[in-house]
DNA sequence: ACCATGTTTCGACATTACCGGAAATACGGA
DNA sequence: TCCGTATTTCCGGTAATGTCGAAACATGGT
């Protein structure tokens, strides 16, 4: 017997939240923040420690639950893991947010998202 | 002594961390969606009860983290509670992801935000 | 093989979050 | 005032999360 569709698709719905999640605490944003103003080099774990001053067990915690939602790519560099955004992760959470918003439901003017920002 | 401006910023960042915390979570995540596809009109708790099939306690937690987040609104219409999504929040939100992503970073180029979504 | 440096894992703790049944409250109508 | 419906609050249990020092591990160089 067929299992239905709703079994095989995987819930995209869950995956989103769980990339907002990732992204639901200060540390963590200040750390995708930090990784898109150093795109696409990237930085390594020891640049973010200096720059964010959190312990490195506590960083490597974050630096791993970003991982896991797919939010950043890492590469090793001899000794350094060098980090980096996730462009198509980035990407399509905010398509995601983009279609709920603005194009399934037009709840929001595309024009008002380009506001001035100091 | 005037204090430096970190001070007085209100933490844009931390408000930003909390909204995706509130979005955070799949059941959660799924009421916003539903509150969009309902916009501007909205729900009142019983429909999302019904059309989500959580137990109203649970809802109920749900909605209030959504409410003090500021991510909807609420009207009382005689004994029913009417739930909308709030565009502002979601407009900060969306411009906040984007200006980091696109704008200032230029990591992602805008077009790829509207992708095929079916 | 040893060392220095970078990063993660281990272990522990406190805090917060999620969930839901039962009771309490709010409102409108009879 | 009493009743029925809608929604929240109360309370408890359980699980997940954030934090961080200390120890372990990884890597490249000497």
């Amino acid at each position: 017997m067929v299992p239905s569709t709703a079994y095989r698709v995987p819930d995209l719905v869950a995956r989103y939240a769980d990339m907002f999640s990732a992204m639901g605490t200060a540390p963590r944003l200040r750390i995708m923040q930090l990784l898109l103003s150093a795109h696409p080099t990237g930085l390594v774990v020891g640049d973010i420690q200096n720059e964010l001053d959190i312990p490195n067990s506590t960083l490597s915690h974050h630096l791993d639950k970003l991982k896991n939602e797919g939010l950043v790519q890492i590469r090793r560099e001899g000794t350094f893991l060098r980090y980096t955004a996730s462009v198509d992760a980035l990407q399509e959470l905010l398509g995601f947010l983009y279609a709920e918003c603005c194009t399934r439901n037009k709840a929001i003017k595309p024009s008002g998202i380009l506001q001035i920002r100091k």
